[in-house]
DNA sequence: CGCCTGCCGATTGTCGACCGTCGGCCGCAT
DNA sequence: ATGCGGCCGACGGTCGACAATCGGCAGGCG
């Protein structure tokens, strides 16, 4: 039998109403489209897109256990509000999980090292044609990639589930803010030395640079003067 | 104005019903009185709860996200099932998440440390008493209650609620195998060179009994030989 | 004049019903 | 006998409606 490339359309639509719901809000939750403490009505999303409350709910459930929306009992979600500690518990966590899981990709031997490699070599890449688009959104979420590929190559799915709640909560941070980035070298040269370390297999190297980067990027997004967002509406309260 | 105790009725059925249902059927999960596979329908527990389905569905789409139950498109949902790679997956994150919160309680200073060495000793003399009982159910229990005292002791809620997962999970695997407490002593002994370790700021110790302590644990429950369980009812499959 | 109390609009929590889809069984053709 | 296609029961996904609850505001009482 011929091959007949069918696999070409392998989905037809296999998400339900509240997936993509779910999806479309979280997106934009992510790209900052949605001001923090805004309210989020059922009726209103339901109307707006033209289906019943139902899915809406159920999306807006999903995205409340993803830390992206909070619940007040009856008085239903609005957008979350990072404060200065949430950012610090945010890259804490994330230190956590990529830490362990360059520990795991060491541990895997020369093997898992190489894929492990290569793969942040490809997403660097990217890094490097974004900057030169220079989309901050775009910047932003290839950064991301870059860290979810680094924890993905550890091979423990329930480390990457952890770290896609981390990595969406880090992107709104980053999006509401509109930082500036660090001269874009500067970020390309940060993950570089990380890949190094982690081809060269130095374990402490690699773990001070993934806690050194992250705690520069937390200080980045702590740091009251960011610049950008000249609008007054402040990135943070309190 | 008097005070007039009345702050000890400050909770009154505070839940709304779906959470209830959660919580129900997640300990039914976690105690073991659901057979992995299982299909649970809606319409059967929204029957025998004398509820809308509205308010089932709900809970056990909360399940789905802590990964407790996993749901087939249209087909409903089904009570985990468990893989020797699930177990080792799960207590690889556990100690991604341990490891890093007992750093974090050293690099807190000795004031930190001290605090969660007295949670965690005040934890050990609970599970002490539970040995004495001799209620599997409890012990499992409090064994996780000592883990989930270090990381909160930690500070950070992010990594709390991922450790909570993390720990439902392992509840699960436990009760299902019921697998013979390993003599009761070594538990006890175990848990004590971490405290002890923690006490005297030594690091390296620290994370070495974490790492040896989840490592023994994940051999037991994926090791063939657990005594207990008699009826032929696999506790994993494959 | 200030605080408490009762009402009001808005929004959620819950309900029962409909429709589409899924997996399994039966019958038929080969 | 076997592989295939079509039917069937069951279940989830979605919908519109009802009622309970909450925050805010106006009015009354001290």
């Amino acid at each position: 039998m011929a091959v007949s490339g069918l696999s070409s359309l392998k989905t037809l639509e296999r998400k339900s109403t509240s997936d993509r719901i779910a999806e479309d809000l979280r997106q934009m939750i992510i790209e900052g489209r949605l001001m923090p403490g805004e309210q989020l009505a059922e009726a209103r999303i339901a109307e707006l897109l033209d289906v019943s409350r139902a899915p809406v709910r159920e999306a807006l459930q999903q995205l409340v256990q993803q830390k992206l929306l909070v619940a007040a009992r009856n008085r239903g979600v609005s957008v979350v509000t990072f404060t200065a500690s949430d950012i610090w518990e945010i890259y804490d966590a994330r230190c956590a999980i990529e830490s362990h899981a360059a520990g795991r990709i060491l541990d895997g031997g020369p093997g898992a090292r190489a894929r492990a490699t290569d793969a942040l070599r490809a997403v660097l890449e990217r890094l490097r044609v974004a900057l030169k688009q220079g989309d901050h959104r775009k910047i932003s979420a290839v950064d991301l990639d870059f860290h979810t590929s680094l924890v993905a190559s550890a091979g423990n799915s329930r480390l990457v589930d952890a770290y896609s709640i981390l990595s969406a909560q880090t992107l709104t941070c980053i999006n509401r803010l509109e930082i500036a980035i660090p001269s874009g070298e500067e970020l390309i040269d940060e993950h570089g030395v990380l890949i190094d370390a982690l081809a060269a297999g130095e374990r402490e190297a690699l773990l001070k640079a993934i806690n050194d980067h992250l705690t520069v990027a937390a200080s980045h997004l702590t740091s009251p003067q960011s610049q950008g967002r000249t609008d007054g509406e402040p990135g943070l309260p309190r």
